[in-house]
DNA sequence: TAAAAATACTCCATAGGTATTTTAT
DNA sequence: ATAAAATACCTATGGAGTATTTTTA
């Protein structure tokens, strides 16, 4: 059994079956990877693929079972390079980064410049996008950390909250925030009933004009005078919004927060730690570790629990 | 990078940084394993072991942190190994099994007739030993499976219990159970400490003639006349014994459960779960995969609390 | 001085490439 | 008819062996 032979079978799996696909992607020839895939199910006396014919037609159950550990050891060697270049290349590489819009605009900016001034030769990578893609960009190992408004339930991934926002209200200057329609901010539909419960009796029956999960849109109706908005309060901007005014909630009033998703599998290169506690210094490298035992989003979430979460 | 590479740090390591030795206990030259091992350095740019001149002295903190992940890999590369044998040979393999003394005698007997009457192809390899080895021969992989009267308290152990023992007191047939020395069965100082508080009041300051954690020794002091016996039940033999007479306890007074140990990341070959069900019916498949999940032994244990566990 | 690792050199197994044939859709 | 896999064949890399030297404890 060879490595590179784990790393066939994964990719043909990966390419619908297709070995000479594969063999072009893996920039080698097809005979090569058909001749290492017999190699190996002839070692192991078993299929790892169903055949009609020539043509690979579907996965064993066998072979189902071998590629999930093979995935496991191609991720591991993954691992041990990673290391190696810790220690040969301290603080250089790359941080891949997703983000939810409003951590891109309005989070991320002054965390990134502190990040980047102390570790300067890192490079840095950014994704923005709908947190619905989240746990795939996790999956397919296109970002390796991503802040978002909500945590990403699954086994194979960790979420902890990491910074706390608060709604404030928006009106233009002279406006008035009675009577108004209303412009909100709500990143998904649990946030909307809960703001709903929240809001004091004399909005409550306001009309609810705009729900959107981009600040950007809230503020620009705003503008437009078509209401008072609703949103987190550091999507407001001091140079750029001073035709705004900005009223904070009651001090009960529901915020929400950012959270810090990774691979439970994820190797923590040191800058990588580094960025974590730029992020938030509640996020220390025991804390990250500790976190990637715990497969629900519950335990995960409990750890930090008793800790301050900072508000921004 | 190898996985050849990897079998030769990690043995390497395991062999006191001795490349000789190694090479030799491998069936290859050591020209040859120094080789790999120098060129794996060159790969990662790094150093995996610190080197006095041509001797190699220690492993680098990077190599630690590699040798961990080698394990890991080199562990699931066997892994794949077992998952064909499995579909190619269903059935048929090796059983390796570790126990107590008290359950190599007294209550594995039955089970492994079953179990061998089912999964007739299967070899059976047992080593008995004490309680204190139990986490090691896990560790090193010379067994799969270790029944144990004790739980191994490791967060890369599952220890369930899953089979229920009551105590008795034993005496020769025309002896008194009262007044006499007490020889007394106990697992280790916390079951002794248990059994002093659950002695009812008249035997509570009797002489403790004999702790033991072999209830055979127990047997032979009864049978020397030299007091009353305390033992597990199934330590009575129908057969052998009946120059001795049992006498149930109260129905309060305690007793002990026997161990189903195994590594967190055993491959559950289907022939080792058909074992774990024969041992006792609480230990589904499923029980063993999710038990395996958790870390700690407590959490582990939760999992069958709410079940009955057999009593023997 | 003895034991261990490196060096030098050889050999051959095999991974991987090219050209071609066979087969499935 | 087209695309994909297998087959046949070739090449060259490199893994592993032997013999020897160097080094260190």
């Amino acid at each position: 059994m060879k490595l590179q032979q784990l790393r066939y079978i994964f990719e043909v799996a990966r390419h619908n079956l297709n070995v000479s696909a594969t063999a072009e992607a893996l920039y080698t020839s097809q005979p090569g990877v058909s001749k290492q895939i017999r190699l190996l199910e002839d070692e192991l006396g078993i299929q790892i693929f169903t055949r009609s014919g020539k043509h690979l037609v579907d996965i064993t159950p066998a072979g189902r079972q071998i590629l999930d550990v093979a995935a496991r050891v191609l991720h591991d060697s993954q691992t041990i390079k990673e290391i190696a270049k810790d220690y040969a290349h301290p603080n250089s590489g790359t941080l891949r980064l997703g983000s939810c819009p409003l951590a891109a605009r309005h989070f991320l900016p002054n965390k990134l410049q502190a990040f980047l001034q102390e570790f300067d030769k890192v490079h840095l990578q950014m994704r923005q996008g709908e947190e619905s893609h989240f746990a795939d960009w996790l999956d397919l190992g296109e970002v390796d950390i991503i802040i978002s408004l909500q945590p990403i339930s699954s086994p194979s991934m960790v979420s902890l909250p990491c910074a706390r926002w608060r709604y404030a209200w928006l009106t233009k200057q002279q406006k008035s925030r009675n009577g108004e329609p209303l412009l909100v901010f709500a990143s998904d539909k649990e946030a909307e009933e809960h703001l709903h419960q929240a809001l004091p009796s004399d909005k409550s029956n306001q009309q609810w004009l705009l729900v959107s999960s981009d600040a950007t849109v809230v503020k620009t109706y705003v503008r437009n005078g078509w209401g008072v908005g609703l949103m987190p309060s550091i999507a407001y901007d001091q140079q750029f919004d001073s035709d705004l005014s900005l009223h904070s909630t009651e001090s009960d009033f529901p915020g929400g927060y950012f959270y810090f998703n990774y691979r439970r599998d994820l190797h923590w290169r040191s800058f990588l730690q580094g960025f974590a506690q730029c992020i938030s210094p509640i996020l220390t490298p025991k804390l990250l570790e500790r976190a990637a035992e715990h497969r629900h989003e519950a335990e995960q979430i409990a750890l930090v629990e008793d800790q301050q979460i900072p508000l921004h």
